[in-house]
RNA sequence: CGGGGUGUAGCGCAGCCCGGUAGCGCGCCUGGUUUGGGACCAGGAUGUCGGAGGUUCGAAUCCUCUCACCCCGACCA
């Protein structure tokens, strides 16, 4: 490509509203143009690099055997209400009427569509196990749309659904899935891990993340160094203490605390740990009022705590609910000496806890010294429900727990029969049973991976694009292309050769004064570059620069073509 | 939705407190000089000051309403 034939649209400051790396260095290399909160033109540059993300995703789809479709992005909503998802969506499903007052929706995902398709195409036993995909704009109304494109309300994904006979036919695809992302995100030259997930409100049993790694990643992922062991820390799993509560040793004491409301603030006071203290927290369920305890310096996991079937839904009670059940506002609650009617949900290291700091339920009071038992009732549950923190065991047993950040680019979930049996999607099996399939469904956001890969792959002067998604893998930088014959020349020979040779190649053919030119190429991140100038064609050279290099070196014009064929495997 | 903030030229910003004919840098156009790390000189174009209403002789500036966007909390690829 010539520069002066495509369209480069780059920017010297970035627009104030870009909050991330990424972000700015989209907007400012012209990849993408905002057109409203969280959706985005893709440039011509841009372009590129999602096409190919996009044919790496479904060379390797294909390769594992699925098969491409292309579902309607505009939906009937009697589908979305034939699986109860229409009420349960909530409003970041997009609806809309059309002239004859008729619902419709923009899919979010493609459940109910191709649990369509399956059911009127799928007869027999015979035709399964069956693994239909789509690369498709999907349209979520994000509650906040933020980080371009990494959380845009539309957004390109592939999202893939799998059809079998048997539970253990689903087990296989998703090993073979697992496998294929991984493979996937490998070549995409991206630095990843498979991490056990909550399966979330699409429901299902077995599902993993694949996270990339970055530490402006909006998840936080749990992992063992010493394993493989990994989890979104919304899953992992907080072990009991090995210890067994120690016997009490002091009194329980009524300690004045005037202003002092969070944990910290207490412990210091009383010059106690942290890790003696015991954090209250009042939910409601419907109309019963709980209390959630945990250490003071853990915090609470609501995706632990909402799966309890008692509490799920809870909500936080409100400053006046709490009142109302014990008489002091928060900032002082405590487990001493509430009502029996109002359950106590203990953290498994809160129940192994003795001589502890709680609220007495009085403003300005805590109570020090406090036991099980001895104080009050033991627990009426304990169960896991904190966030495990760095050092805390790791749930297989193989050492302490590390916490990182990720972004999440893929999901693959197990979902049995949840959709299937809700849409009567059956089929015949071998004894001419009619039976619900069991359905996979595979997720990769497009769109988010190109994000991704620049919050993993920039330096201060700009984009450092792996190989395989590069707008262009080499660019050729003549400098006096304008005045020079011999650069001109030189120039366009190359780039010949090198198209030839089958490579994208880019040509800064827009005779800008070197400074421009080289900051240009290094903003949009083409990982190689070849500069060619009269001062090197006077002693035969031209040279030679990858992108993460801090130099370039010096090639005889002779061999500049075999040297980037052979660096670039072309 | 709750809390905080911002809307002035394509981009980044000043001006607003204390009303008086809208400015700076970058970019853009023309001409010239330059040409190995975002050149220089000269000339030039560009704004319903987010929108509506109000106060005033006069509003970017004060008041009211509204819209959009951004940031912090509940969602997900």
């Amino acid at each position: 490509m010539r520069a002066t034939h495509f369209f480069l649209a780059t920017l010297k400051e970035a627009p104030s509203d870009a909050e991330i790396i990424s972000h700015k260095l989209m907007l400012r290399a012209g990849l993408i143009k905002r057109l409203a909160g969280g959706i985005y033109t893709w440039m011509p540059l841009g372009l590129r690099i999602l096409r190919k993300v996009e044919t790496i995703i479904r060379e390797e789809m294909n390769r594992a055997g699925a098969i491409e479709l292309l579902m309607p992005a505009v939906v009937p909503a009697e589908l979305w209400q034939e699986t109860s998802r229409w009420d349960m969506y909530g409003p970041e499903l997009l609806r809309f009427k059309d002239r004859h007052q008729r619902d419709f929706v923009i899919g979010p995902t493609h459940e109910e569509v191709i649990t369509d398709v399956a059911r009127r195409e799928i007869k027999s036993y015979r035709q399964l196990p069956l693994h239909l995909y789509q690369i498709q704009a999907k349209f979520r109304d994000e509650i906040r749309p933020r980080f371009g494109v990494m959380r845009g309300r539309e957004f390109l994904m592939k999202d893939g659904y799998s059809f079998h006979a048997s539970y253990e036919d689903l087990q296989r695809e998703y090993q073979n899935m697992h496998l294929t992302y991984t493979r996937i995100f490998t070549r995409l030259g991206l630095s990843f891990r498979a991490v056990a997930a909550d399966t979330g409100s699409i429901g299902g049993t077995g599902s993993h993340e694949f996270h990339v790694l970055a530490d402006s990643g909006e998840d936080a992922i749990a992992f063992c160094p010493d394993s493989d062991y990994a989890a979104n820390v919304e899953l992992a799993e907080a072990l009991a203490p090995v210890s067994l509560r120690a016997g009490h040793a002091e009194k329980m004491m009524k300690i004045a605390t005037p202003g002092k409301i969070r944990c910290e603030d207490v412990a210091a006071l009383l010059k106690a740990p942290v890790t003696r203290t015991v954090k209250a927290i009042a939910v409601m369920h419907d109309r019963q009022f709980f209390m959630l305890l945990i250490r003071g310096d853990h915090t609470l996991n609501e995706v632990k705590a909402s799966k309890l079937p008692f509490l799920n839904p809870f909500r936080f009670a409100s400053d006046e609910e709490v009142e109302c059940h014990l008489g002091c506002r928060p900032g002082y609650i405590g487990p001493v000496g509430i009502r029996d009617g109002i359950p106590v949900i203990a953290d498994r290291t809160v129940s192994q806890m003795s001589d502890f700091i709680c609220g007495a339920n009085e403003a300005g009071y805590h109570l020090t010294g406090v036991n099980w038992g001895r104080d009050l009732r033991e627990p009426d549950y304990v169960f896991d429900i904190r966030n495990v923190v760095e050092g805390d065991p790791s749930p297989d047993g193989k050492g302490p727990l590390s916490i990182c950040r990720g972004i999440e680019v893929g999901h693959i979930f197990q979902l049995r029969t949840k959709y299937s049996e809700a849409m009567k999607a059956t089929f015949l099996d071998e004894s001419g049973q009619s039976r619900a399939m069991e359905m996979g469904c595979y997720g990769i956001g497009v769109t988010r991976i190109v994000g991704a890969a620049i919050e993993q792959n920039h330096d201060e002067r700009g984009i450092i694009f792996p190989h395989a998604i590069a707008p262009f893998e080499i660019a050729i930088a003549p400098v006096g292309y304008g005045k020079s014959q011999s650069v001109r020349d030189a120039a366009n020979k190359l780039y010949a050769e090198l198209k030839g040779a089958g490579l994208d190649v880019l040509i800064d053919d827009r005779d800008e004064r070197p400074g421009a030119m080289f900051a240009d190429l290094e903003l949009i991140g083409i990982p190689h570059r070849v500069t060619i100038g009269e001062r090197g064609l006077k002693e035969g050279t031209v040279e030679y620069q990858e992108r993460r290099e801090a130099v370039a070196i010096k090639v005889p014009i002779a061999e500049i073509g075999a040297l980037v064929r052979e660096r670039l495997g072309a």
